[in-house]
DNA sequence: AGGTTTCATGAGTAAAACGCATGGATGGAA
DNA sequence: TTCCATCCATGCGTTTTACTCATGAAACCT
């Protein structure tokens, strides 16, 4: 047993050397734990000789962990963090804590969930759960607080915030235009034509806003997933008719044109939309607020 | 900063609440801690004020744990091996080894988990690793050593160890049975049963092995999750059929009973399935031999 | 009824956690 | 080079926590 308690040192100890591991000095994560530097050097010390193991170098006025060191305190570090996710969900009340949120997968993916972190370190008491939804359902028989959503839903009962907007190029590998894109956009009707499943008028759309007359069916192939069709233009496979906020980095990189040099084409928004009834619940105000200031952030950046 | 400490209790309390629910008495916990009982009767109560919830159900002599403890002991636990497989990596020989097991959810964290404390003990050098798989996998693609899976599936090149054959038992609250079970099976078709998603003939096989010609469909509500219908059946909403191993401490503390008196059913078995291609691998061979001596432990304790 | 087991709690002791003060070493600016 | 600021280790003292022993009440079983 005694060799058993070796491997639990205390809570004070771990968290002193996992503050110092991040912050670089015993002073430094004595400020953030509220203790003194001579409390953390004395915890430092005491998990030394508790595991005895040499954890800390002492270099001149600096400490700095050991290779061994480091590797423990990644682990530790998702420990204490469990520890601490844990104790707070015991206080979780109904009313306040956890969001469920319905998303779209590749909007939610793309734009909202690597976002995500920055609403969990500013309100580290909220719980957000995402399930997928592709159609508008029911806020009263789905138990949902809120829903992402693309387009203006005639969703009654509720109400919505815009997110982002969505427009959508024409794109394609360089290889399929040598000669740059065309000057008329019937051009691209020799081209095959990539299709998503989920908007089968998308491309008839386009092109009757380009005022040119398409044949109907639209000669190409159908996909169900945009990354699927991203791919398959990226491999010169044909034209796609994307959304700018999935092709920002290959078209950067060049792995794909735009395939027609006209203005680019408003399709449509993705909006935040919550049941009336709900407005006033302080979880979803706050997650509101920063969804506000999220998509604000996107608009007024360079793009 | 105050309420920061509230999220990090003493390791000294985690564990004791830890040992708790997994042996059902404080004398049982304080015994493997190598404390007293009054010591562990404290822990528990310091645990209780620090976090501000109440963790244990004072019930006659028995301790049991809230609902709301369950949960949060089942995190706790996690990081209270996280933190003991840390320190002893501390002193690890690259000769020791490590072993990427798959494991069932609720077979390993309620069947493997709680024992697996012992096998560090006994084999400080050796590290598991898990990861959840609900299906066999191709052991040649996938990073594993070994897995923990149901039933006999056919999967070639793998040798196999019986762990634990699985029994079901119908189980209700008392309240449900104020005049205990009833003799004829059939009378369990009055009360509204829980059903599994995953095993949605579940109670129509039961039946039918009574004896008894069920109706179909049959009365009652579905839900995915075993630890939701095990609540639900705590709390009176019906009848549950369950597998013993994740009913044995509430039928021994009385918040479920038996709902039929007659012969438990065996509804099939876990195994630990290895390719045969690492058989001899000294630490796979260890915590096979490890497992099989846990697996004979549980068949010749009474229960 | 008697004996055993279980948990909670009073009282006391030992150990751990922490702060204050101090000293030595280091680093930077004048 | 001197002076000042910063950093860490350590002596010492105080407070808090962890733990044991003993006891009593309740329960459980024979």
């Amino acid at each position: 047993m005694e060799t058993k308690r070796r491997l639990f040192p205390s809570i004070s100890s771990l968290r002193a050397l996992e503050a110092l591991d991040r912050l670089g000095s015993a002073s430094a994560a004595a400020d953030e734990l509220s203790l003194t530097q001579s409390a953390v050097s004395r915890q430092l010390q005491t998990l030394e000789a508790q595991l005895g193991v040499r954890l800390i170098q002492r270099d001149r006025k600096r400490l700095t962990l050991t290779p061994a060191a480091q590797d423990y305190v990644a682990e530790i570090r998702q420990s204490l963090n469990q520890i601490a996710q844990a104790s707070l969900r015991l206080h979780v009340t109904p009313a306040g804590g956890t969001l469920h949120l319905a998303i779209l997968p590749t909007f939610g993916m793309r734009w909202l969930v690597p976002r995500l972190p920055d609403f969990a370190r500013l309100h580290p008491d909220i719980t957000i759960n995402m399930s997928t939804r592709l159609r508008p359902f029911n806020f009263a028989t789905e138990p949902f607080d809120a829903a992402i959503h693309f387009g203006e839903p005639d969703w009654p009962g509720t109400e919505r915030l815009l997110l982002k907007v969505e427009r959508v190029v024409p794109v394609c590998a360089p290889t399929l235009l040598p000669s740059g894109p065309p000057g008329n956009a019937a051009e691209l009707l020799k081209l095959p034509l990539l299709h998503i499943q989920t908007r089968p008028r998308a491309w008839q759309d386009w092109f009757a806003q380009q005022g040119v007359t398409s044949p109907s069916p639209l000669p190409g192939t159908v996909h169900d997933q945009f990354t699927t069709i991203s791919q398959a233009a990226v491999h010169g496979l044909g034209v796609a008719l994307l959304p700018n906020y999935l092709i920002e980095q290959d078209l950067a990189t060049g792995r794909l044109v735009a395939a027609y040099s006209g203005a680019v084409e408003t399709m449509g928004a993705y909006y935040l939309v919550w049941p009336q009834s709900k407005s006033d619940e302080p979880s979803l105000r706050e997650f509101r607020h920063w969804l506000a200031s999220q998509a604000q952030a996107d608009e007024t950046l360079p793009r």
